[in-house]
DNA sequence: ACTATGTCCTGCGAGC
DNA sequence: TGCTCGCAGGACATAG
């Protein structure tokens, strides 16, 4: 599901490819839409919008908008499970569950796709992610933050409106290798632990980008291409197998909040 | 004010 | 082999 790395990715794509172009029309699907603001808002803000930039803030896709005589707009996407923000011909087929298409004057089009429609499109005239950015945020502020959570540690990781961008999978792959049980209190962590789970978390948030994110199921980037950080994962989705640093206890896998949640009884105290 | 749980939605895979 | 059923989860609503 696109996360921080994977949503970076799309972000980046985009940017390299829209960045400048304008956007000349804009059609809906008719569905009950994934739309978070009126169908028409979102049309009159898009057409005849410039791309002046595109980029990521938590797992929202934020395009900002140029129009002659308005004030500066923003898009904003989020891609929700199994959202696809593509680049493509006009004459490339649609595929099934797209649900926007904004036609640029280069002759290309942006399709937003989304079987699942936990996706949504949204326009705002300065959007800001509720929560700190993993990559941006102090150890001190970050290890604050949690102290005053009593969640486990891995919904508080969750929690969009502490930080915002960390989904489950790699919730499980920081906490695996800050060696923190997900079950434990946020407040109960120690410094030390704090620590560990700031430094594995950007660790882990830095590799996944580098590896264009991961593909599980569903997330491509802008070009269609898959992530290559699945073959990286050491804890999500792992159950059943070897744990990678002790090497004789299996994964286990729980259900926590909702979620599936993966981790090494051994390992993670 | 905070945490916990249910809901949305479709594709896919486990299991009979 | 072919079908049904339940699971997958991000964000938000609602309940506790």
């Amino acid at each position: 599901m696109p996360e921080l790395p994977e949503v970076e990715t799309v972000a980046r794509g985009l940017a390299a490819r829209v960045t400048g172009d304008v956007i000349e029309s804009v059609w809906l699907g008719d569905k009950p839409q994934p739309l978070k603001s009126p169908a028409e808002e979102i049309v009159s803000a898009l057409e005849r919008s410039r791309i002046a930039a595109v980029r990521r803030a938590g797992k929202h896709i934020v395009f900002d908008l140029e129009q002659n005589g308005s004030e500066p707009r923003q898009w904003v996407v989020h891609l929700g499970m199994t959202g696809r923000l593509l680049v493509s011909r006009p004459e490339a087929e649609v595929a099934k569950h797209t649900h926007a298409i904004a036609r640029l004057k280069s002759g290309r089009e942006i399709r937003f796709v989304d079987p699942r429609r936990f996706g949504r499109l949204a326009v705002s005239p300065a959007f800001a992610a509720a929560g700190a950015e993993p990559l941006d945020i102090s150890l001190e502020d970050f290890a604050t933050k949690f102290h005053k959570s009593k969640a486990p540690i891995k919904s508080a990781l969750l929690n969009q409106k502490l930080l915002s961008g960390v989904g489950n999978i790699y919730a499980d792959e920081a906490l695996f290798r800050a060696r923190v049980r997900p079950r434990r209190r946020a407040c109960t962590l120690t410094r030390v632990e704090l620590r560990r789970l700031y430094v594995a978390l950007q660790k882990v948030l830095n590799e996944a980008i580098t590896a264009g994110g991961t593909t599980v199921s569903d997330y491509v980037g802008s070009d269609g291409s898959e992530g290559m950080f699945q073959f990286a994962l050491r804890a999500y989705q792992r159950h059943g197998e070897r744990c990678l640093r002790c090497r004789k206890t299996k994964i286990k896998r729980i259900v926590l909040g909702g979620r599936g949640t993966h981790y090494c009884p051994c390992c993670q105290k």
